[in-house]
DNA sequence: AAAATATCGATAAAAATATATCGATTTAAC
DNA sequence: GTTAAATCGATATATTTTTATCGATATTTT
């Protein structure tokens, strides 16, 4: 049997602490400090600094005895990982008041997507302007996701109707759904989808709070 | 050496799973399904049987050959080691249009939460209703929390003012937090601390991306 | 210039989690 | 009745992820 060579692969767990990685140095760039440390990363999360080195290795860059990584390269290289240097044109769908809460995140800008326009069916909010984007009819949907090559999605659209949304999303081009319904859409294999379960995470503490009132 | 008895706690990827087979088990038990097989929801979720019936062992409850799992007794058994059987009374800091939305989820009702008043510091949102809740004056947080004996928090204010709040949640006597804000809020290890950072989320979702078109 | 120290990074061990195997059991079809 | 098919659940294996160890190296201090 032929071993095939090991492609390394960033695990999943690596990149969600990369997110956070970016915002603590982020703050360090300010504060002018030229390298920093595992240790100190680790520090400031709450985790073991071997953890950081681990997940720092899949950058590619390397660090120097003593004194750490250099901040600015560090930064640009987690960026690089998670593809944050270069914003990508998105769409939303749903511009009820999560929708509205999400295209007001300015934030979401230096995190690799730019909410370029929104889309409802609600004829009230139709034309309207949120934090500067406009709203289109949901019918303009398939047109302009092809007209504008848009690769990314944003669904914020109530359980009912997400499916569909979806699947006209990928019939159009989309490539990658950022999914806030709280429904499980289904979507071919090469499509990616982010699920953004918040009742998963409620169950977590919730459990979690059941676990410590019992101990009593 | 004496050998504790290992304590079996419920592994939190077996948590997060547990939150969507409620989901979906709620679909099936309107449709009048009897049983439901650890096959069948491994179907409808896209993962493989044998993690569900690992997942559903945590439940304690025990199935049939050839049919599967009591509906009723599953969805009740699940249900309770989420602890989302008798929602428990929660307050929500921060009424923008994130915070409006959370607290107009009726959804989270079965969730094990019922967020009962919302604070904010802006004087156009005090003494509004947001989905029949009212919206008080950050001040009077300390001593509503303490007067009903809330346990949990909800923030949902900007990433400058969440460490603040989180403080005086605390010291208020507030249990669990559930955390919107894209900071990381520091809380003593007897606190149980959600984020739920979107950027997580929207990091692997971009990193994805790139993966898929850099295979080109 | 030498010693002390902090940190990296390669390698190894351990723990947690997911996947596989297979006999026992029960219903449903014949 | 008997047989076949489906599913549970206990045990075992594999994979992934985390944690640990330790020598090498560069900077600071003496």
């Amino acid at each position: 049997m032929i071993k095939l060579e090991k492609i390394k692969t960033t695990p999943l767990p690596t990149i969600r602490r990369l997110t956070r990685y970016v915002s603590i140095i982020q703050k360090l760039k300010e504060e002018k400090t030229e390298y920093i440390s595992s240790t100190e990363v680790a520090n400031i999360m709450g985790i073991d600094p071997i953890q950081v080195r681990k997940d720092l290795e899949f950058t590619g860059i390397t660090g120097f005895p003593r004194l750490g990584f250099k901040t600015d390269e560090l930064y640009a290289a987690i960026k690089e990982i998670l593809n944050w240097n270069n914003p990508k044109e998105a769409f939303l769908v749903g511009a009820g008041s999560l929708g509205q809460a999400i295209i007001g995140y300015e934030r979401f800008k230096s995190c690799g997507i730019n909410i370029i326009a929104g889309f409802d069916s609600n004829p009230e909010l139709i034309g309207k302007k949120v934090s500067k984007i406009e709203i289109f009819h949901v019918n303009k949907l398939p047109g302009l996701i092809n007209r504008l090559n848009v690769k990314i999605g944003i669904i914020c659209v109530p359980a009912s109707s997400a499916q569909n949304i979806t699947d006209i999303m990928i019939d159009n081009g989309i490539l990658a759904i950022w999914n806030f319904a709280p429904i499980q859409v289904h979507v071919p294999s090469d499509i990616i989808l982010e699920n953004v379960q918040l009742s998963q995470s409620l169950g977590i503490l919730t459990h979690k709070l059941a676990q410590k009132l019992k101990a009593y």
